[in-house]
DNA sequence: CTCCAGCCTGCACGGATGTTCACGCACGTT
DNA sequence: AACGTGCGTGAACATCCGTGCAGGCTGGAG
C-alpha cells in the first residue's frame, strides 16, 4: 500500500506492455469477480484511475461484451392498426412504461428520435411547431457529424418576449444545428397585437419568403393542442373568455396556434385574425405531416385533426394510441 | 420533473407489474445507449434507486449478460516444469502483472485461494504458519456456506504481546471461521524468553495436545522467510548478532521460525531453543506441505526447503517461479 | 550529450452509483 | 370492518467511479 517506492520496473512501460493481459484480468475481476476498481488496483499495483482506464479500453476492444435481452420498445401491432383504421402514412407508437406524463414524453421522445431521423433523412425543407414533446423528440436527436444539407424553417412564431425551450424557433435552430443544416426563422411572435399588427408582419420581406418556404415544405412536425390542457393556457396567451368562445364555434383542437373542429376547419376566433404561422390549408398541402403526441387528454383533438387531413403520421405514446382506436 | 402528483397509476404496482419489459429497457438503455442512471430514470418515469435495483435484477436474472475473455493467472508452463523439477506434488504460479511487492502478493492470495480451497477441500486437519503472502491468500479464501467439520491448527506461537494481522493465530482462527471449522490455538509466543520458558509451554497439556495435533496434519500451509528480508527483523525478535550467527552456521532460509541450511537441516542458534512451533521433521512426516511465497528474494531459501524434503508443494508468483528454475 | 515532444501515470475533484432507512399502500387476518 | 404484516418505493447518505490536470519518463532529433 505504501510500497510504491520499491517499484520493479519502471514505472512508465510497466501497463502498455502486457496491455492485454493486464487489462483482461482486470476486466474479470471487476466484471466477473465483482470486486471494486479499488480492490483491483491493489491486486495489480497501479492506481485506480488506471484501472477504470483499462476498462474503458477493454470494453472499446472487445474484450468486455455486454449484452441485454431484445426488446422493442414500439408496439408494431398498434402501429399498424393506426395506419389500416386511419389510412395514415405512418406511425411510432412507443410502449408505456407507467410513468408520470413527463416521464412518458420523455419516452417517446427517446425511442422516436432515432426513427425520427430517419424520416428526417435527406429532406429539403423541414418545419416546426413547438411544444413539449416534440422538444423532448428533437431533444433526443443524435447530433449527425455530416449534414445532408437540410433546411429547418419554424412553422409559428414565438410565444412571449423570450422563446422558451420548446418553442418553434428553438427546436428548429437545435435541429438545424444537430443535422448541420439550415435554420430559417420566423421573426415575429405568434400572436400579435392586433389583426393590423399581423397583417404588417406578413407584408415583411424576410417573414413572406417564409410563406413561401411553407408551400415547399417535404416534411412537417406538429403538436397538438387540446383546449383543456393547453400550452398556451400556462403562458397566458389563451384568456378563458376566448377559450370559451373557442368551444362556442366547436374548436376541439389546435396545431401551430390554430384552432380546428371535429372535421379539421378552422375555427374563428379573436386569436386566428393574429396569429402568425402556417395555416392549416398549408400543412395538408404538404402531404406530410407528422404529429408528435403523448398523454392521453389529446385523443379527440388528435383524431380530428387527422380525420380532417391535416396530419399524415403520428408518433404517439401507447396509451393515446389506445384512445385513438378506442372511441371513434 | 415536477409532476409527480399526476401519476396515472397507484405508486405501489406500477413497476413490479411490468417488471421484464421495464428491466429490459432500462438496462438497455443503460448498457447499450449509454445513458445515466438518472437519465433512465427521467425517462421511465421512476426514481434513480429503483433504476439501480432493477439494473441489480436484471443482471442476475440474466437479462444482462456480461462477458470477458478467457485469461488463465496461472501459468501452468512453469507449474509443470516445477512439479518435474523438483518432483513437487502440485505448484500453483501466478502471473505477474508488474506492480509492487506488495501487489504481486495480493495476486498470488487472490488466484491461488480459490484452487486452495480446494486443496483444503475435506481435509480433516489442516495447520497454518504465518506470513504477508499467506495471510493475503487466507484473506481471499471465500466463506463456505457449509462447513466440512474441518480442524485449522496454528503451527507456530504468536510474536510479540498483540497479534498482528499475519500472525499463525490469526490466520488460523480466520480460515477456521471461513470454513465453519475448528481453531485449535497454539496459545504461547513464538519465541519464550528462554530455552527453561520454552520447555515449560511445551509441558503444558493444552500445547502438549496441540504437539499430538502435528503429527496428524494432513495439510501445512507455511511461509518461507530468508535471512536477509525476514518478518522476524521487522518486528525485532531477530538480532543482527544471531542473524550472524544463523549465516555463519549455514542458515540459508526459515520456516515457523526455524532455520535451515542449504540441505534443509535446522541450524542451532540461540533461537532454536527457544522457539515454539511444529518442527521440521514434523513437517517432513506430514508428507503434504505447501510454502506459499513471493517475490524474488526467497528463491534460495525455498529451494532448500524443498530439496530438504521439508516442503511438497509450492504457491509462488511468476518471478519466483523463474527464480527457482534458473540457477539451480 | 542535451533538448524537446509526446505519452502515460497518479492525484484531486465533481458527479454518478449503491445502500440504508422510514414511509405508505395492499393484502391477509381477526 | 379494522388491524397487522409485508413489500416495494423514494429520499438521504456514503461510497465509488470518471475526468481534467500537472509531473516525469522515454525516445528521437539536433
Amino acid at each position: 500500500m505504501r510500497e510504491h517506492p520499491c517499484r520493479l520496473e519502471g514505472p512508465h512501460h510497466t501497463v502498455a506492455d502486457q496491455n492485454d493481459a493486464l487489462m483482461t484480468s482486470v476486466a474479470r475481476m471487476y466484471y466477473l469477480d465483482g470486486l471494486g476498481q479499488s480492490e483491483v488496483a491493489n491486486i495489480c499495483g497501479v492506481s485506480r484511475s488506471t484501472v477504470s482506464r483499462l476498462l474503458t479500453t477493454a470494453r472499446e476492444r472487445g474484450i468486455v461484451r455486454i449484452s441485454v435481452d431484445e426488446f422493442d420498445p414500439r408496439d408494431r401491432d398498434l402501429e399498424a392498426r393506426l395506419v389500416e383504421r386511419f389510412g395514415l402514412r405512418r406511425a411510432i407508437v412507443v410502449r408505456e412504461m407507467g410513468g408520470t406524463p413527463a416521464s412518458t414524453r420523455r419516452a417517446v421522445g427517446y425511442f422516436a428520435a432515432p426513427v425520427l431521423a430517419e424520416w428526417i433523412g435527406e429532406r429539403r425543407l423541414v418545419g416546426l411547431a413547438g411544444g413539449r414533446t416534440l422538444g423532448e423528440l428533437v431533444h433526443h436527436i443524435e447530433s449527425r457529424t455530416r449534414g445532408t444539407g437540410s433546411a429547418f424553417v419554424q412553422l409559428m412564431g414565438t410565444i412571449g418576449s423570450s422563446p422558451g425551450r420548446i418553442d418553434a424557433s428553438e427546436l428548429s435552430r437545435t435541429l438545424a444545428r444537430r443535422f448541420q443544416g439550415t435554420f430559417l426563422t420566423l421573426n415575429a411572435p405568434a400572436f400579435a397585437q392586433s389583426q393590423r399588427a399581423r397583417d404588417l408582419f406578413l407584408s415583411h420581406d424576410e417573414i413572406r419568403s417564409i410563406w413561401s418556404a411553407f408551400d415547399a415544405l417535404d416534411l412537417a412536425l406538429v403538436g397538438v393542442g387540446s383546449l383543456d390542457e393547453s400550452a398556451f393556457l400556462e403562458r397566458g396567451v389563451l384568456t378563458d373568455e376566448t377559450c370559451a368562445e373557442l368551444r362556442a364555434g366547436g374548436a376541439v383542437g389546435e396545431i401551430c396556434g390554430r384552432f380546428f373542429d371535429e372535421r379539421g376547419r378552422e375555427c374563428p376566433s379573436g386569436l386566428r385574425d393574429r396569429v402568425v404561422s402556417i395555416g392549416l390549408d398549408a400543412l395538408r398541402a404538404c402531404g406530410d405531416v407528422a404529429a408528435v403526441v403523448s398523454g392521453p387528454s389529446r385523443t379527440n383533438a388528435l383524431r380530428a385533426a387527422i380525420r380532417g387531413g391535416i396530419v399524415t403520421s403520428v408518433v404517439i405514446d401507447q396509451v393515446g394510441a389506445h384512445g385513438l382506436l378506442g372511441a371513434g
